[in-house]
RNA sequence: GGCGCAUUCGUCUAGGGGUCCAGGACGCCGCCCUCUCACGGCGGUAACACGGGUUCAAAUCCCGUAUGCGCUACCA
């Protein structure tokens, strides 16, 4: 069994092309399979070496780790003309040398008088010369054309209703058409999942494979993923490439687990699960055959889920890039991690929250609301500089020992600890939410927490009231 | 227009003739936990597109309708 995965570097991996990737690796490793990695550059206008090069990088990321390749169809397109000119030879396929003007012209024609146009297969006839311009077109032959998908079942389709389609342009390039077939071939791939809006190329796929007098591949055209428009996704709708959400913050394992579900189950109401147990579980055939919408708000669950349950050392590497020009170390940064780490859903707000610990004391930034809510009650200034006078004397600064301080402290003043912690919250992190905060006092440890809660006293006549 | 494919909560899905007045998850809303936030726990909201068949029985099978999407290139 050999699966292939083919884009057409014409732009960033797209979240669709990462799940046709993804559900062809865990097919073919699931049946113990081979996994081929093709690039499709036969379109010399679109095609960009540096756009298969972030294709490759982005499925590295993802961990879709295929077996062989990547081949690149643009190293063989002598092959390709070499399997036309077979088929002109064999009478199965012609030269024509209609122009692209004169076709353009019909076509336009027939359709301001409301008729659909087909090519008329004029120059089947014809026997003209090789040397002037010409593309090499199929000979379709009427008849049924069937064949089975894994997902759909059975399919028809009409020879009548298909155009001669070109194999090789007027340049010898081959197009999609001509080159997928050969290399399918030539590669010995037998199973060929690809996007569903390649079912309608599929009997003209069939055909050339019959007329190379190879077998025909299964094929699973996989449902496409829909934007919350329900249109095809696309860059109006939302972030549309695995690009854009590594940038996100989202780590590849959410997001490989995320695309997984887009048209399949494990069943079992199993959602957070690793590649390799979807390798046990995978097959094709349970694919869904209805599109599926990208719905970026689970994702980001998703991605949340899997942030908490990785150790600091997994989350790491995939921090830095969001740490920007300072350099921290995995020992600096490893409690500040783990404290935060369940309380972000994305790698961009563990790096927002993780900024507290790294700016100048004075450079924090009271929030509005929460000193309207928390700076408020008798003498408080008074019992805050108790405060600062309880931990400096704190011995040894650790998170439980602070607690019962500033907790004996609070009963002593007759107030709910709440009325010190919170206050002692803004102090320390400028805001109204963070971990719990005698973790985040230590983490600071007693020098900085005490200057942080010293600024607030000295500025409370300012903020107050 | 032609051809093809599809249709279960807003979204991802389970379910494939009776066990379904349809299960799980995201989101949303309550409550609990609690120094806040988050996590977690509990509860709630919400769906078988429509119409005909077949059958003792249909979300599940068949037909039609509607809607959506895809293809209809010398793009893939």
């Amino acid at each position: 069994m050999k699966l292939r995965f083919a884009p057409s570097p014409t732009g960033f991996l797209h979240v669709g092309g990462a799940r046709t990737a993804i559900f062809n690796l865990l097919h073919a490793r699931r049946y113990g399979g081979t996994m081929l990695l093709r690039i499709e550059d036969t379109d010399v206008e679109r095609s960009r070496q540096h756009h298969a090069e972030q294709i490759i990088t982005s499925l590295k990321w993802l961990g879709v780790a295929w077996d062989e390749g990547p081949v690149y169809q643009s190293d063989r397109l002598d092959r390709y003309r070499e399997r036309a000119e077979e088929l002109v030879a064999a009478g199965k396929a012609y030269r024509c040398y209609c122009t692209v003007e004169e076709l353009d012209a019909e076509r336009s024609a027939a359709e301001r008088a409301g008729k659909q146009w087909r090519y008329s297969g004029r120059c089947r006839k014809i026997d003209g010369d090789a040397g002037e311009p010409h593309v090499i077109r199929f000979a379709v032959q009427p008849g049924p054309i069937e064949f089975h998908d894994l997902i759909r079942g059975d399919v028809h389709f009409e020879g009548e209703l298909i155009d001669d389609f070109v194999l090789l342009r007027s340049d010898r390039n081959p197009t999609y058409h001509l080159s997928v077939v050969v290399d399918d071939i030539d590669m010995a791939i037998t199973h060929v999942a690809r996007g569903d809006d390649h079912l309608s190329n599929t009997p003209k796929h069939v055909l050339l494979f019959r007329a190379f007098g190879a077998a025909v591949p299964s094929f699973a055209h996989l449902p496409l993923i829909l934007g919350g428009d329900k249109k095809r996704l696309s860059k109006r709708t939302g972030a549309t490439s695995a690009e854009e959400y590594r940038e996100m913050g989202i780590v590849p394992d959410a997001l490989f687990n995320f695309l997984t579900l887009l048209g399949w189950s494990p069943g079992e109401n199993r959602e957070l699960f690793t590649a390799g147990e979807a390798t046990q579980w995978f097959d094709l055939a349970d694919v869904n055959k209805a599109p599926a919408v990208f719905d970026p708000e689970k994702l980001i669950w998703m991605n949340g889920q899997y942030l908490m349950r990785m150790t600091a050392e997994q989350i790491y590497p995939h921090l830095v890039p969001f740490l920007g020009d300072a350099p921290r170390t995995l020992d600096e940064l490893r409690t500040i991690i783990e404290l935060h780490k369940m309380r972000v859903r994305t790698l961009r707000e563990l790096a927002k929250q993780m900024a507290i610990y790294f700016i100048g004391d004075d450079a924090i930034e009271y929030d509005a609301d929460t000193v309207k809510k928390h700076i408020k009650g008798d003498d408080l200034a008074g019992r805050l500089s108790a405060l600062h006078e309880t931990l400096l004397s704190t011995d040894p600064f650790d998170v439980v020992t602070s607690e019962a301080a500033l907790r004996s402290l609070a009963e002593t003043q007759g107030v709910s600890a709440a009325k010190l912690i919170h206050p002692l919250r803004l102090a320390l992190t400028g805001r109204g939410a963070s971990p719990p905060i005698f973790d985040v006092a230590v983490v600071l440890g007693k020098e900085r927490t005490l200057r942080r809660l010293q600024r607030l006293i000295e500025r409370l006549p300012l903020i107050e009231g």
